[in-house]
DNA sequence: CACTGTATATCGTGTTACGATATATTTATG
DNA sequence: CATAAATATATCGTAACACGATATACAGTG
């Protein structure tokens, strides 16, 4: 058994391996998003109304929630993409203070080019990521058997 | 078999979901930061400095490339977190072009703090996030067992 | 000892997320 | 059913921060 501060030491190592190997998939997600003409954060709101429960309305709201906003910060990126015209907002029917997303052709074909990208790269990091959070875990009174 | 478009509706809201956990992750690790007082990023800061290996000289390019960022926003990064008394730059003997980072007491103590609640809360995230990658996985080719 | 490269630093700029606030619409209540 | 309370979206000013361009200091090489 280690002692006390070579335990923490062996944490930090791992928290900061882990944070590492997200930030490089953030970058490689970036870089895709950049190199396909969107910010990332337009790719981002275009995969979450893209991406939502076939029943789901995606309001503003709903966007805010899924993308860890506040509702003002996701009005202005709706705003940049309506206007880039990856994004479509329209009046519900039903309840006239809400508005319904819904990606427009455009969007459609750069999100569709954007996920075949992301998948193929998440299966090449997926791995690493995955060791990576198993290690993490082993610190966190769980103890599991390190698979390596 | 399902059709094409069924298969990309599938692919695309397995994305949306992972990001969905990865940002509900990362915006737990903003709260803990800002919580113990720290910018997220000086945060990121610290556990890379820290979690350095014992021998790697830890240089502003070193935290740069751990961090995903360029050289100058590092710079500035540190320059804010040295005025906050979290982590000390001191010139290289042997090459007076490099600092050499080192975390202060201060620094250590928060970060110890930080490690620990994101070690727990990782525990508690990690089923979740290794699930979203194993799902996003199956639409890679590589076609494994779903394990739920 | 020039010259090329490397490491860090400075400065001005643009993007973006936010708080505070406003407006419109729906829902609740007496 | 009139009006208050709640909800959804929008607007505006502000601050943080990452970046490009550039500067400076030092190191390695012929």
């Amino acid at each position: 058994m280690k002692n006390e501060l070579e335990e923490s030491a062996r944490l930090l190592h791992t928290l900061a391996d882990f944070r590492y190997e997200l930030r490089r998939f953030l970058q490689f997600s970036e870089n895709a998003a950049q190199e396909a003409g969107l910010q990332p954060q337009q790719h981002q709101l275009l995969l979450q109304v893209a991406g939502a429960a076939h029943e789901t309305p995606v309001t503003i709201a709903y966007a805010a929630s899924r993308l860890g906003l506040k509702h003002n910060s996701t009005v202005e990126l709706v705003d940049r993409s309506e206007r880039e015209d990856l994004i479509e907002r329209t009046i519900d029917k039903d309840d006239k203070r809400r508005a319904i997303l819904r990606l427009t052709r455009k969007g459609r074909q750069v999100l569709q080019k954007l996920s075949g990208e992301h998948a193929r790269e998440l299966n090449e990091m997926a791995p690493r990521l995955v060791r990576a959070l198993r290690r993490v875990q082993m610190h966190s009174g769980a103890q599991v058997a390190e698979v390596l």
